[in-house]
DNA sequence: TTTCTATCCATAGACAGCCTATATATCTGC
DNA sequence: GCAGATATATAGGCTGTCTATGGATAGAAA
C-alpha cells in the first residue's frame, strides 16, 4: 500500500511556520498558500492543519487572535512569535541537512 | 518536543531499495551503507530496519537468502527484484516532486 | 579463559503525526 | 432556496519510526 500522504511527513510544521513569515494568516489561508505555492502538489488537509496549529500554539511558536476577514467573516489569524522564528530556523537547517544526506545516498557517491 | 527521528519519515523504504541497487547486502550492511554515505546524518535503527525489510519482502520488492559473510557468519542477504526496481523509480520521482514543491514553498516564490 | 566489542537478526509495544470523517456556520452566486 | 466556497474544529484510526529487549557468534584483548 503505497504512500497515502499529501506531503512529506515531518515537514508540515515547518511549512506552516515558513508561510507565516510572510505575515499573519488564518488557517484556511495557510492551506491555500501552501497549495498554491507548491502548484497543487502539497495539499494540507483540514484534519492535519488544525491539529498542527493547536500544537504550534501550545509550543508558543505562533499566537492567534480572532478577527474578521476582508469579506467580513470571523477567522482566527495566526502570527509567528520570536520563538517560532527560532524554531523555524532550526527546522530549516535540519531539513536541509537531511535532504543533502539523502541526496548523497541516492547518488551513491 | 522536537523531532526524534533519525531520518525523514517516509524515506526509509526508498533508501533501502536504492542501497540494494549497488548489489545484495544483509541488513546490517544496509544500515552501515546508509550511515556511511550520509556522513552519519542518517541512522537506521534496527527496530526500523528489520520491520521495513519484512514489509519489502511481503511486497515482493526484495528477496532474501541466508548465506555466510566474508567473516564466516550467517547473515540474510537481500536482493532487489524487478518489481522492486519499478517501485524504487516510482518513489524516487515522487520524492523529487515533493522536494521541488517544498522548495518552492520555502522560497516563497 | 573470560570478557568485551562488533557483527547479525528479529519482535513487541509505545508514540507521534497525518488522514478520514464529521460537525458547525456564514457568505456568494445562481 | 440551494450549491459551493469559505472557515474552524474534534474524534478516531492507521502507518511508520523509535525504544527496549532478546538471542547468538566471531575476534580481540586482558
Amino acid at each position: 500500500m503505497a504512500r497515502k500522504t499529501d506531503l512529506l511527513p515531518g515537514t508540515l510544521d515547518m511549512l506552516i511556520l515558513k508561510t507565516l513569515t510572510r505575515g499573519s494568516l488564518h488557517g484556511y489561508g495557510i492551506a491555500l498558500s501552501i497549495k498554491n505555492l507548491s502548484d497543487d502538489i502539497l495539499t494540507v488537509e483540514e484534519g492535519s492543519l488544525y491539529p498542527a496549529l493547536q500544537r504550534l500554539l501550545l509550543q508558543g511558536w505562533v499566537k492567534a487572535e480572532w478577527k474578521s476577514t476582508e469579506t467580513n467573516r470571523r477567522a482566527r489569524y495566526y502570527t509567528l512569535t520570536a520563538a517560532g522564528r527560532t524554531q523555524l530556523s532550526h527546522e530549516l537547517s535540519q531539513f536541509e541537512q537531511m535532504i543533502a544526506a539523502i541526496t548523497r545516498v541516492l547518488q551513491g557517491a
